[in-house]
DNA sequence: AGCCTGTTTGCATTCGTATGCAAAGCCGCA
DNA sequence: TGCGGCTTTGCATACGAATGCAAACAGGCT
């Protein structure tokens, strides 16, 4: 077009002052005069002059860019986290490149590497896991990373989690002590640390009261995986009386096939716990006994560990693992004082 | 850290060749011998060089980056929006730097200001509004703007939608020929194009059979608006036959306050339609009859027209509106005969 | 007025890469 | 061998802003 890009040197010429004076008014902590600022503030302002954020970060070395990668947005509690993660880093001067990856091995190697190539001031890592070389990688490249609702074993990276194995020893308690003793288990992947934790803590319950999950299907955290895994555990004569869901994505293909496919009342033929407490969770239709995630203090967290990162590449890797409660609603059975 | 960025020149001297040389290498299009690229290659991965991408944008003038603005994840039809294009742009080597901005109109100015700091090569609006001063602002920096799901008045833009009032009108249609008469209708956000679009459209497609809706309320396409909206709606005796929910997910609150507050059954007592087709409307639990929005073709279009307008600036204007095809499921009852 | 201290300012350089230009190299052909 | 034409290469510069350094300036004090 016409209008060419306004530069900090036309600004300069149309004030009367050099390149550098306009640099420093547009530089936070620089030092100039009232007077100058005056002048190049109205040039600048006739002009609509911008500091070019890119050649400013050229020098700088900072580019006040955060890359988020993150597998999927099907569940929504990503969705809900990518919302406040951008509120917040915006809140800060950063933003968000975002970057989608299938969470099969292969395309994190190349992702990351683009991300690299932008040479962004922090990644965050939702629900995808990263092999140790390429950690030591972005090390290397001094390149703070935070792990976000993953964590994993390896060198230690800065990680944010919530308590996903004591959520899931609180499920088995409560389910234990609504009376349920025949109680499954949908797994989410395998892969997920998340589903190791909450497996985990939910047996580790269990076997407080000498229980153990009488039958278990693998979801894969995805909505028609687990649509099949509770048709296959609720098909026979002998189905459980409870059902913990490693996550309310899936749990609420759970219900469906329940109570339209096989004619269960929920939760006076079965109960049904998930884990996230997304939004639908709380609406009517499901009303689904689930552990919350705090999606805001995650977030918060993210943003503090990042933020340490950035200003002392060589602050300790710290892990954060925020409480989880459980929410107790209508999808499963609720123990008598449980509520007191 | 120890590790400093390894540039062009580190990986020139290592391979015995000119600066120059190794730039070319990694600009596609360039002329070089296959011998040198050897060179340069080889030393580039020795080092584990990669070309700086803003040191690239600031000269090429293009940053391969494309911002986009939507107001808000809650409607799940825009999480969906953004894993498409994000995926279909990658897929061009272009990566979203997404902002998120309340949908009050002050946001928005700055918002935009700070994405044209960042040298993006081309924005995406969706769901969100723009004054025309600031379209024009844009055209002016040489910055395509696309509107996606959104159309507007004033100067012409590029602009994604679905056919929003035919989905509205076939609405009208569906529920008269399905016998209803007392027909409600829960707006949107009376700002929002789609609202204007699909109200239009529902009252043309009532007024064909002399109809008009009896009774309309603003659920603003916020859940809990909607809830509070369907109950003054139903509160009466005389409540309508059927209601015409403006988002599906303002739908899921409607129906939620129908059968679980009102204990009213649906479609029995009750049809409702929704508008997007958001993947939890195909759910059993609410199994939402809706006109499915294309998010598919609406990205891909997205996208052709952010090239074309990148390629070519003077590129005019185009608006494309796609076709919205009702999907009847069990909230409405179904005309004898629709299905033939 | 003279001196010292502290603040502003401009100059020149830097960040890492792309590219116009001209010199150099290559190839084939006479 | 010499020449025309095409490809490859390096040099130098540009992109737009930040910053170390030293010069210029302002202000306070004696």
């Amino acid at each position: 077009m016409n209008t060419r890009k306004v530069t900090s040197q036309d600004v300069a010429r149309r004030a009367g002052v050099s390149q550098s004076a306009v640099s420093r008014v547009f530089t936070p902590g620089a030092s100039f005069s009232e007077k100058t600022a005056a002048k190049v503030r109205k040039a600048a302002g006739e002009l609509g002059y911008r500091p070019n954020v890119l050649a400013r970060s050229l020098i700088t070395g900072r580019s006040r860019i955060i890359g988020l990668v993150v597998a999927y947005l099907e569940n929504y509690f990503y969705p809900e986290a990518l919302e406040k993660l951008s509120n917040a880093l915006q809140a800060e001067g950063y933003h968000l490149l975002v970057f989608l990856v299938p969470r099969t091995a292969g395309g994190i190697e190349d992702t990351l590497q683009e991300i690299v190539d932008y040479q962004v001031d922090g990644i965050v890592l939702a629900s995808v896991a990263l092999s140790s070389e390429l950690a030591t990688r972005c090390r290397a490249a001094g390149i703070p990373v935070v792990l976000f609702n993953r964590s994993q074993d390896g060198p230690p990276l800065p990680t944010v989690t919530s308590d996903n194995f004591s959520g899931g020893r609180e499920i088995a308690r409560f389910l234990v002590a609504g009376g349920h003793r025949r109680i499954g288990y949908i797994a989410g992947w395998e892969g997920a640390s998340t589903q190791r934790d909450r497996e985990a803590g939910f047996r580790h319950g269990l076997r407080e009261s000498g229980l153990e999950p009488c039958t278990r299907e693998v979801g894969d955290y995805q909505f028609a995986r687990a649509r099949e895994a509770a048709r296959r555990m609720f098909a026979g004569a002998d189905r459980p009386e409870a059902v913990f869901v490693a996550n309310d994505h899936m749990a609420f293909a759970t219900m469906d096939v329940l109570r339209f496919e096989l004619g269960l009342r929920i939760p006076h033929d079965v109960s049904v716990v998930g884990f996230d407490d997304v939004p639908p969770a709380a609406w009517p239709a499901y009303d689904l006994t689930t552990v919350r995630q705090d999606a805001s203090a995650m977030v918060a967290e993210t943003v503090k560990m990042l933020r340490a990162n950035i200003e002392d590449p060589d602050t300790p890797p710290r892990s954060v693992c925020l409480p989880a409660t459980l929410i107790p609603r209508a999808s499963a059975r609720i123990p008598r004082g449980w509520l007191s």
